[in-house]
DNA sequence: GAGATTCATGAAACCGTTTACATTCCCAGC
DNA sequence: GCTGGGAATGTAAACGGTTTCATGAATCTC
């Protein structure tokens, strides 16, 4: 394929010429720029990036790590960081599923030159060395770090007060035995989670250390077992909060299947809103939260970072996480079919 | 940061020494080996790859072209592709939202360099041209192409064949009165959806042109709309083959709040089989499509055709859509709390 | 012990751009 | 007619690696 040496000589230039005609530069005549453009058209010739890249230090590129893809929450964290990215012309470098500190430095060493920032979504035991030897090298911004250290820009979702929240509206209802089903050790959503649980009981009054708290790992299997456990309970909860809507699910379906009633025998609440929640009989009251903003908004602080590095306001943003009531609680509803059409329709029956 | 020549002045050795001990040159002594990865580890440094690229030609990077991000569909192929490009130790470089051709070539253009071969799902209207100005300079695998030109790889899913299962299923059901809700006008897969219901009804002895097809979008309001309609049409029709399961929600939903029996006073038939279809009330009937393998797939042909650009096989793959029975079409329900489990539950209570 | 062979290493070209600096040309100003 | 300055363009040095080829030392062969 024609390289800029191609365009060149075939147009009578020098390189120079060819590469500021295609960088808009004012310092060449128009004859000559028309003349380039034409030869290169008929070339069809596209300048290598790598090539730029390496001469200007810039790539136009966001590099992004995350440690999975599965799921709601990764696809809209990407597709915010995209909706940035395109806004501001910045291409997007993304590699997942890094297990552990090793994995993530092979995948920022891999993309060193080519990337000008990186979001990095660690898992749970990234460690701090893991962060500043990128650091060193590239802008960085984590996704929903572990903890908020004040020496690196962060975007991260409030998890403490969604769950507390959330706790907060069951006993608000009335609830005094409110049941927990947790997530895994060890993740840094799921503490959080518990955390806020933890807190909004014992601001009501009660011993946290009553409080029934069943194991699960986010996954729709230990919701169900989860919710077979918590009926074995003697005496039972009149409430559960679920660390994630996956269990929520799970724990719904086992209700269903033990003939409880829900929110009548048991008010349920999940976490996250995913995208079946409002489907789910009941529609399950959960708490939002917001992916795609994440996303944005890490992509935004990454851009501004890259295009003025001198003001290195290193800040942290917590975005909300906001109840949703629908029924699982104890709530009214909403339809939507107006009532001529539904006229209408009986009149034909 | 540490460049190649500082590790190489400070170990004391040439620059191509370095290169060749950190590309496993068994061409090196194993004394200098140590000696220049101490002092590569006490510099912490790290290959360029924008410059490895410019010299070897290669990036080990797939391009990613996509019409979108939203939904399911589009974060599963993600995930397909890097589930492979993982395996195969290849980096993703993603860019999305290509509403016409000159888009598409811009960011084919700005890839130029930093990959090594592209796959691309183009909007519906993709250009031949484009096709060939993109394939002129770098391999190209196509994503579910509107034409299954024999000149390039692709990956699609088998629409056509899957709608014309569904339908046959419900004819097999002794529906006579089938209806459509299509997807838009100008869409692949929507005419391909469409033309499988078309074939199965002629098939079956039916004039298709007698049949109710109502246009939709794909989207979920639209479907709502056409419950409406459906049920205002006289003769009602007694099945319907909705063709994506988005509309088929709005679907359901308008019918449930006209207080419609499904699949009593009408069978319902999705397209996707998305994350919600199987909570449906009914649990929704609808084609299985395997957006993660189609990704994988395209991966993998990608990336074979990368290794070995000798065997310019350019074959087609087309995966099957196979239908997935639940309620909604009328059929046997299955859940899975064990009698022992029930037992105890209910002598607790 | 001389010539052949192998092995480790270095020198330098190259990949395709950008850009600092040099050069040329033209024209206004005195 | 000379000078100074600005506009258009060219020259060549980067950028940070890989790789070909040359070189020299050590080992082998007979």
């Amino acid at each position: 394929m024609a390289t800029i040496r191609d365009v060149a000589r075939e147009a009578g230039v020098s390189i120079a010429t060819v590469s500021r005609v295609f960088n808009n530069s004012s310092l060449v005549s128009e004859d000559t720029a028309k003349r380039v453009m034409q030869v290169a058209a008929r070339f069809d010739y596209w300048p290598n990036s790598a090539a730029q890249s390496l001469t200007t230090n810039r790539s136009n590129t966001l590099g992004v790590l995350l440690p999975d893809l599965f799921g709601e929450f990764y696809s809209e964290v990407i597709r915010g960081i995209d909706s940035l990215a395109r806004r501001e012309s910045y291409q997007i470098m993304l590699s997942s599923s890094h297990a552990d500190n090793e994995e993530i430095l092979m995948a920022a060493r891999s993309m060193l030159g080519r990337i000008d920032g990186l979001l990095m979504m660690a898992p749970d035991d990234a460690s701090a060395d893991t962060v500043s030897r990128i650091q060193r090298r590239i802008p960085l911004v984590l996704l929903n770090p572990a903890t908020d250290s004040p020496q690196n820009c962060s975007v991260s979702i409030d998890n403490y007060s969604g769950a507390r929240e959330a706790v907060n509206h069951l006993l608000k209802l009335g609830h005094l035995r409110i049941a927990m089903v947790a997530g895994p050790q060890g993740n840094v959503d799921a503490n959080e989670r518990l955390r806020g649980f933890t807190q909004a009981l014992s601001e009501a009054g009660h011993d946290p250390r009553d409080a029934i708290v069943v194991q699960g790992d986010f996954r729709e299997p230990s919701g169900f077992s989860a919710g077979i456990e918590l009926m074995n309970h003697v005496p039972r909860p009149t409430a559960v909060f679920v660390a994630n809507d996956s269990m929520a699910v799970g724990l719904l379906a086992a209700l269903e299947s033990l003939g409880v009633e829900v929110p009548g025998d048991l008010a349920v609440v999940g976490f996250d809103d995913v995208d079946i929640a409002r489907y789910l009989r009941p529609p399950l009251t959960t708490v939002h939260i917001d992916a795609f903003t994440l996303g944005q908004r890490a992509a935004q602080m990454m851009v501004s970072q890259i295009q003025s590095p001198e003001k290195k306001a290193s800040h942290s943003i917590k975005l909300p996480a906001v109840l949703k009531i629908r029924r699982s609680c104890g709530a009214q509803p909403n339809w939507k079919v107006t009532e001529r059409d539904k006229k209408s329709i009986i009149a034909k029956k």
